[in-house]
RNA sequence: UCCUGGGUAGCUCAGUCGGUAGAGCAGGUGACUGUUAAUCACCCUGUCGGGGGUUCGAAUCCCUCCCCGGGAGCCA
């Protein structure tokens, strides 16, 4: 009687002598006298199994002679040592079973490399392939260790909504979510009349978790929020999503310092924790996507991330020899090629930029003594830019109060979120990082499209 | 949204001066072989992104729309 065993557990205890059952599917197969020889993949792990099937099987000329990339399979065998090179183990078929077949002439993919372009038309396939299979065993994996590095230090996960009637962060665009009948819409004054509706008020999809975060830390202390986040922005690049996964701790008796730590020490630790659970998935990636890959990762744990200020930035950048395309000036934000000058040209490593001008960040974030500055900090990482903005909130009443209209908005929209400053006010501080960014920098892949599942963008949304 | 480069066989691409479309891979058939991006021979495959225009004639030139890549803005 033989035992099921995924394929990674085979490969990993290759248990020689022993009948096991495997179930996959075809990635090729390749005849030789007498034999075929089967790979097979299970999506358990990047390698396939490599099957021998002899021609005394029953139903070899009408079942394994017609085996293509795609079929699935369900095989039971003896393992055996392999005689030849290419890999250690190997099964020899004493049955084999079809469980479905994948028409050569119809199935898109091939067993050669695809583009990714092409992959992404085929979303329901795609991860067959062994790229796309690895980045989703990473992106997994690194939900995983969000999960187990904030809960090790005794983080509580927080479910912040993902309908929101708050639109507190005011600037990110965003979705409305409604029942109204879009033929005939409801109007008060010219507009939705959105009392009318579900809700019986506007209600949008959430941009951000951090103010709902910041209700549970004033109560629980450290928190964190690791769920979807929508943004209705016309963006077009590599490195944005209109759904995307994002990550927020907020941490109570926090300090921006003490944000930057904990900032820091959660990305190597995602990192390592890639590498030692993942080694074939970068294997691959380093060989097929990024040759630079494992080099890159390893310096981001031998290195403390480099940190300079704002005001230092903007220095660095006046005083270079370099021309950029836009100007540098303090009170300007720094631009893309600005930071990536600094991050991959002078530092060579992940960079944390803080204490930006007060005018160019959103007033939940703490004013520092000069009055001009407040304590934020970014993150940049080479050949990613910006993966984690952070900062500690402004937790004096009145400077909250006079920051909120200093931004043109209105104090009695934010009344709940004055009251966390009028009982029982906190320092605290917290950051977010965007899911597939991290997993772009830890895989090395430089569509973003490519690390999520189902990417959501401007005139796209396939399934 | 802006700048820029593309869209030709199932996939990746070539296509000269405007003259009526090709290669590699995949697929099919056969040969060979402990193979592993197998190899060799032969065969099949086209709305040249859509629409309009110029021309005797358009994959090629012009207009327009759609889609994709790269860069930028916004950000995570």
């Amino acid at each position: 009687m033989s035992q099921y065993f995924r394929i990674a557990k085979i490969l990993s205890e290759q248990p020689i002598g022993q009948a096991v059952e495997i179930k996959g599917w075809i990635r090729t197969r390749r005849d030789s006298k007498g034999f075929s020889f089967l790979e097979v993949n299970d999506g358990s792990c990047v390698a396939n199994l490599q099957v021998i099937a002899e021609e005394n099987l029953p139903r070899y000329a009408d079942d394994i002679l017609r085996l293509t990339t795609g079929c699935s399979v369900r095989i039971s065998g003896l393992l055996a040592a392999s005689p030849a090179k290419g890999q250690a183990v190997e099964l020899k078929a004493t049955e084999v079973e079809v469980y479905g077949w994948a028409d050569p002439e119809a199935y898109p993919l091939q067993k050669k490399r695809h583009s990714f372009e092409f992959l992404r038309e085929i979303a329901h396939l795609r991860p067959r392939t062994n790229s796309l299979g690895a980045v989703a065993r990473v992106r997994s994996a690194l939900s995983f260790a969000v999960h187990r590095f904030f809960q090790e230090q005794g983080f509580q996960y927080i479910h912040t909504p993902i309908i929101t009637t708050s639109d507190c962060e005011g600037a990110g665009e965003m979705f409305t979510v409604t029942t109204l009948d879009l033929n005939n819409v409801p109007r008060k004054d010219g507009r939705p009349d959105f009392s009318q509706d579900f809700f019986g008020r506007q209600a949008n999809l959430t941009v951000s978790g951090q103010l709902e975060a910041e209700i549970y830390c004033l109560a629980l202390g450290n928190v964190y929020t690791f769920g979807p986040t929508f943004r209705a922005e016309n963006s077009n690049t590599s490195r944005h999503l209109a759904e995307f996964w994002m990550i927020e701790p907020e941490m109570a008796f926090c300090d921006l310092s003490q944000d930057m730590q904990v900032a820091e020490a959660f990305i190597k630790y995602l990192v390592q924790y890639v590498l030692d659970h993942c080694p074939d998935e970068i294997e691959l990636f380093t060989n097929f996507v990024d040759k630079g890959l494992k080099a890159r990762l390893a310096t981001v744990l031998e290195q403390n991330f480099a940190k300079i200020t704002y005001t230092e930035a903007i220095d660095r950048l006046t005083s270079c020899d370099r021309t950029f395309n836009f100007p540098v000036a303090w009170g300007a934000d720094l631009q893309s090629e600005h930071e990536r000058y600094l991050c991959e040209e002078v530092f060579k490593r992940p960079l944390i930029v803080s204490d930006y001008p007060k005018s160019i960040k959103p007033f939940y974030m703490r004013v520092n003594d000069d009055n001009t500055t407040v304590a934020a900090m970014d993150i940049l990482v080479p050949g990613i830019g910006e993966i984690i903005g952070g900062s500690q909130r402004e937790e004096r009443y009145d400077n909250l109060v006079s920051r909120i209209e200093e931004m043109g908005l209105n104090p009695e929209e934010y009344d709940w979120y004055l009251d966390l400053r009028r009982y029982g006010t906190i320092p605290h501080a917290g950051f977010g990082l965007g899911f597939e960014r991290l997993i772009q920098f830890v895989s090395g892949m430089a569509n973003i499209r490519e690390v999520i599942p189902f990417p959501r963008t401007p005139g796209s949304a396939a399934l």
